[in-house]
DNA sequence: GTCTATAGGTGGATAGAC
DNA sequence: GTCTATCCACCTATAGAC
């Protein structure tokens, strides 16, 4: 992937994997597309499961900077709702990426590292909600439990909604997760208002 | 299927799924192990679609005798939590099968109906929290919105874990579910005592 | 109801010429 | 770096004999 080449089998790759799947993915499909012979390609990867991971990593990095985004909001709390809008539009710009990366339990793909991508998102969800606790802004002493049960609420919906098990178009949606998710974090944590305290806390069962 | 080299051949092609997944189920893997060739199979089953369709609902048909048996507790808040419990179990028990229902998105099986299996999923979820608030013990005005967030959290906890994303053991996972989902219910609805009265509500916002 | 024979397709990958 | 020439594995499904 570092020639030129390479970026363009990658693009290619990609483009038909929006379209039609990681299984249509094939040295053939992506050799046609990119106007070379299907042999051509193990120049620039090993073989199809390293121009697949490429491919997935590629939909990681894009998940990464959609996150990164919500980091310019001003304060704790407008970052972790930005957070959440985050999440909600990658998933739905990018359904196909969305499912290899959260939904497809394929060792192919997950043999790479032991979780780092995973552990990336939940740090991030981690950090935000402990950013939010430190502020007041969210009361609990337990921030990775608050930050799976949100994480589980989130990804529930809009996996859901992916699977086509909801019977709502994507604006309907949309609602439908910023109210549910919205009325979660707000019973979870506090009113989104600054200098009003919190008032459920989100603590372990002792 | 009506037959019982029919019945032999489904129970064969569901051993093979269970143990290595949707695409191993081939007329090739099926009839050897039913100590046939391939071709008797078309005999029972029009095509390999048709004998999916028959492992997918057997899975469907084994997801629904555990809500069932949630019908037996006594009371509609312990069929409420009974029913998160069978959920549970049924996706670990049968994972493969959790993850064909409702993480599968293949318009092969889904074709069959208007996704009347997980209407029925939902609507059976609707039902015991409308029955909760029947009696006051779940104070809501828009049970489809309660059932679908509830929904959401105990897919997305469970669907977390089977994708390999959550670093825990099956005994982590189940306390991990019970302490998460019965907060969750309980904070949006009511304590598990018949007398004590609904606090939070669940309702839309305006 | 099950078989053989076989057509016709998809896919990953090696060897070696240019 | 890309090509041709292949090989090999694996799949669904039809036709027709028994």
């Amino acid at each position: 992937m570092r020639t030129e080449t390479g970026a363009r089998i990658l693009t290619d790759a990609r483009a038909i994997f929006l379209t039609e799947g990681i299984d249509a993915v094939t040295m053939r499909t992506v050799a046609a597309r990119s106007g070379i012979t299907p042999m051509a390609i193990y120049r620039h990867y090993a073989n199809r499961d390293a121009l697949v991971r490429a491919v997935c990593g590629e939909g990681h990095r894009i998940f990464f900077e959609y996150l990164q985004r919500s980091l310019s909001e001003p304060g704790p709390w407008e970052r972790l709702l930005a957070s959440g809008r985050a999440y909600l539009e990658f998933a739905l710009d990018h359904p196909r990426d969305y499912a290899l990366i959260f939904l497809d339990s394929s060792p192919a793909l997950h043999a790479a590292g032991p979780g780092w991508q995973d552990a990336a998102t939940f740090r991030f969800l981690v950090d935000r909600i402990r950013e939010c606790a430190d502020e007041r802004l969210l009361k609990t002493d337990d921030p990775e439990d608050a930050a799976l049960s949100i994480w589980a609420q989130v990804h529930g919906l809009v996996s859901l909604f992916l699977a086509g098990k909801l019977q709502v178009d994507r604006p309907a949606f949309e609602s439908l997760y910023f109210r549910s998710v919205g009325r979660f974090i707000t019973a979870f944590g506090a009113k989104p208002t600054r200098n009003q305290p919190a008032v459920y806390a989100v603590d372990k069962e002792k």
